[in-house]
DNA sequence: AATTGCATGTAAGGAGTTACATGATTAA
DNA sequence: TTAATCATGTAACTCCTTACATGCAATT
């Protein structure tokens, strides 16, 4: 039976590629999945030590320029194990969005934090998509061909369209916090003090 | 120096409509921020404890038709908590999503189960733009004046803008699948096995 | 000589869910 | 009488992050 973590998946779909090692996952994880899913070393050593007990992947002594490094390679078991992970349903986790919820609440908020946040939210999907532009054309350019080419191209385009619908919300928001119709600040009448 | 915990904050922001017990609070969360932001019994008792011991909220026993129960208010010090907090910029969160993850290592996934999860995925997208319109239709008509009715709006928008970019990227994605650019199975060649 | 990158891990703790336990009242 | 709703909580557990500890190799 296995574990129901999703960790662990993460790791084995890293292996699909090539053997790696803890760091080299990590490395892979934040230049690949990261802006929908990444993990820390506290999740990977101790993971990679549970899925080589279970037979999952397999460690092997390593060395490169010196240093000595433990490689990881899926086994047939851990193949098996990513299919049928893979295959199955996602579990919904609840959501926690920590803007959404300080603007639910924005009466209560200072003013100028609140525009503040948004802007700076602007900007980081805005970067976002930059950046998500930049990637394209790497994978275009040099994974043409490449099987999993086009599923990468896929999440990259789930990431694109976010981010492009929540700049324009960001946008009709501010400007709709410049509005006169929303009352605001911190200072506002209070019921219950 | 308040705690970094977010979750203490859902509950004082719950408390600014009125005094309302730990079943209230679970009940308005669930009928307000449950799209972007919810609480567990095992959450909300244990904080509203904390919270009072802090002197943050200050709970009332009070009687409703014969039955006991807790009445926690806003305290100005708890009020004070929560505008700091609202002030704060948000700490991100790691992101995590389960169907970008197994999209992204799709090639290897059974091809009928991705794209069955793709066709959820979409209209579970589809069923919260439907809800979106019925709440924000009921916002508007009975909560016109109200002067939270705003940022309620503001926050619904911004979950009908991502939930129709989504969808959106959904059918672009679906009819990728179809198309015979793309490697698809389980049974791809693996280098390694 | 100092800094950055490679490389592997552990310890502690916070956050959060699930499942359980309990019991009263109200509506069908 | 049965089910649903109101109402309060605890225990165990998982997941996950943060911070720390260590040390070599390569670069500046």
């Amino acid at each position: 039976m296995p574990k129901p973590g999703r960790s662990r998946y993460s790791i084995l779909g890293a292996l699909t590629l090539r053997p790696l090692s803890g760091y080299d996952i990590k490395k892979f994880l934040e230049e690949s999945t990261a802006h929908f899913w990444s993990e820390s070393y506290g999740q990977i050593y101790p993971a990679l030590r549970a899925l080589e007990a279970e037979g999952l992947v397999a460690g092997e002594r390593s060395e490169r320029a010196g240093r000595l490094r433990r490689l990881f390679r899926l086994t047939a078991a851990g193949r098996a194990a990513l299919v049928a992970w893979l295959g199955a349903p996602p579990r919904p986790r609840p959501p926690r969005d920590e803007l959404l919820l300080k603007l639910f609440y924005g009466r209560h908020a200072p003013p100028a934090a609140l525009r503040r946040q948004l802007i700076a939210y602007r900007d980081r999907q805005q970067e976002r998509r930059r950046r998500y532009r930049a990637i394209e054309a790497g994978l275009r350019d040099r994974f043409a061909g490449h099987a999993d080419q086009p599923y990468w191209l896929m999440t990259l385009d789930c990431g694109r369209a976010v981010a492009a619908a929540t700049v324009d919300w960001a946008d009709r928001t501010l400007a709709e916090l410049d509005s006169a119709a929303v009352e605001t600040g911190a200072a506002a009448p209070d019921p219950q003090s």
